[in-house]
DNA sequence: CACATATCAGACCTACTGAAATCT
DNA sequence: CAGATTTCAGTATGTCTGATATGT
């Protein structure tokens, strides 16, 4: 149970450090996932409901994030091709940019210090993988 | 990096089964890990300073997080003897009471069945604990 | 006087509920 | 008509900043 706690915590450092990143670019760490599975989809593009789905959370969640990215020129409303309900979500070039910028930076500032070993990291991940996989997590396209 | 990722994502997975669990006693995540952390002090009250030390919150968190346990009964501010400034928060019979039931429920309904082997979870502490005390967590009370 | 402690007001973000509009 | 998709209004929570009162 101890363990339930570590990762709790854990992840608190680790979210104030990416947030702290991440405030230079205008984004926080939901519109910055949501940017990033924009990015790692195939067209670019992804329906409302298929994103809060992937990053399970709440629909108005995904609709409040993207009226914020679609203020700031990163994404853009399309409507479906071929559903009249749905709505697709599609990141602008200057989006991809954003994502670009911010990840590189995450990579370099928070996430290559985090103190694991390579092998630690491996087991880590394993481990939250399966866990995941349990409670019907996707594990896709958010894994930058 | 993915492990970065999986970290955030079991994270929220956790605190959704936790908050659903503490929704019965009138407790959120917050509010109990206050209640748990006075709980384990010897005399089962700290300065506010040490509650948001040891929680790693903001010192403004903490008032909020006092004003409604108070409000619930569950704890009370009691001056601090010898220094002016400060006030003790101390937990009341009824909050002993409400994290003790609390605790239990956790234990039998997310941590008990988190569906990790008794091995990973020793693992998964002892990694985590590392990154946790490089980064100037603490360790010790609020560990159930 | 410099510093520490706690609170307050105001702002922001995310989440949830319930209701509504639109379309399949 | 039942069901899916998205949005809106309203509410709650937690967090942060800056300012303030009080005490060391």
């Amino acid at each position: 149970m101890a363990a339930v706690t570590a990762i709790m915590r854990t992840q608190q450092i680790l979210l104030a450090r990416i947030e702290s990143v991440l405030k230079n670019f205008d984004l926080t760490f939901a519109r910055f996932e949501l940017l990033a599975l924009l990015s790692f989809a195939r067209t670019g593009a992804l329906p409302m409901t298929k994103a809060s789905a992937r990053l399970q959370v709440h629909p108005t969640s995904v609709t409040n994030a993207v009226d914020r990215l679609e203020r700031a020129g990163l994404v853009r409303r399309v409507p479906h091709p071929t559903d009249g309900r749905a709505t697709l979500i599609e990141i602008t070039p200057e989006g991809r940019a954003r994502v670009l910028v911010a990840t590189r930076e995450l990579n370099s500032a928070v996430f290559t210090s985090s103190g694991f070993s390579d092998d630690e990291l491996t087991d880590l991940e394993r481990m939250l993988a399966r866990f995941r996989r349990d409670a019907g997590d996707f594990d896709g396209p958010i894994d930058f």
